[in-house]
DNA sequence: CCTAACCCCTGCTTGC
DNA sequence: TGCAAGCAGGGGTTAG
């Protein structure tokens, strides 16, 4: 499922495809993926039709589309893609949107599930919901691991919960959770606030370690995940225990063992993640 | 403040 | 081999 990593991939992946270039025409083949509070298609047709697309960013797990007046905003959920191709491509069942671009070119939304999907806002839209209740982006200069540590200070619940809250760090899901905590020896189920400062400074390396290769590796492809080319990641291949519930730990070859955490399944060695 | 349950949805996995 | 039930999961919402 696409996570930070994987939407900065898209973004970056998109950006050269969509910068300077026009949106000529919208085509909406499931009306489901078009979101409040401007749900329907012809609020959508209104508000993309000829505009120029300016900016190409990344916030959490939104993918934000400046427009030269408004914005266009999307989060892929579990199983969205969002890509260029070629006018000839053969659309899949699974395409929802189609995007018309100026060089000829197809803008597609596909998802299986259509879970995510697509808003527009006129302002800011940092500043608008849902993203203006977004936390702290995890690779930001301004982030450290004291200002984590104050942060887990303040809350008592498990950091699995607490690296999953979108309110307090923006991008996390259960994939890159699993794989810090993991690499900061911490176990799943330890309340938040009480963690120590030396472990909130390794929890923040760990974070930001794993994040950073990730994202370098063209994020982690389970089954869905493509970026904007349709192209694959690779960071699966070093995942340490996501995806490994019972297999043998790499570093101590105990098994690894799966939980439910908060309603998510989560993947920890018992050995490796004692503190 | 916190947790659990529920919803959205479909394809894969599991059990018979 | 076929079929049905169960499961997964981001994030919003609601109930307790």
């Amino acid at each position: 499922m696409p996570e930070l990593p994987e939407v900065e991939q898209v973004v970056r992946s998109l950006r050269g495809d969509l910068l300077g270039r026009s949106m000529v025409s919208l085509e909406v083949f499931h009306t489901a993926v078009l979101h409040e509070p401007l749900g329907d298609e012809e609020a959508f047709q209104e508000a993309l039709t000829d505009r120029v697309i300016q900016g190409v960013r990344r916030r959490g797990k939104y993918i934000l589309l400046d427009l030269d007046q408004g914005h266009l905003i999307c989060h892929l959920r579990m199983t969205g893609k969002l890509m260029v191709v070629s006018q000839a491509s053969t659309r899949s069942a699974h395409r929802h949107l189609q995007i018309h671009l100026s060089d000829g070119r197809l803008l597609v939304y596909d998802d299986v599930r259509r879970f995510g999907g697509f808003a527009l806002v006129k302002e800011d839209p940092l500043k608008m919901p849902p993203l203006n209740r977004l936390g702290v982006e995890p690779l930001d200069e301004a982030w450290s691991g004291e200002v984590l540590y104050q942060r887990l200070r303040g809350r008592a619940v498990p950091i699995k919960n607490f690296l999953l809250d979108q309110h307090e760090i923006a991008g996390i899901g259960n994939i890159y959770a699993d794989e810090a905590l993991f690499r900061a020896g911490i176990r799943p189920r330890k309340r938040s606030n009480r963690l120590t400062r030396r472990e909130a400074a390794t929890l923040f390396e760990a974070i930001q370690t794993v994040l950073q290769e990730a994202i370098r590796l063209g994020g982690s492809t389970i089954r869905d995940y493509r970026d904007g080319h349709g192209e694959a990641g690779s960071f699966q291949d070093f995942h340490q225990v996501y995806g490994r519930a019972g297999k043998p730990c790499f570093i101590c070859h105990h098994l690894l063992k799966r939980i439910q955490i908060g309603g998510r399944t989560t993947v920890y060695c018992p050995h490796c993640q004692r503190s």
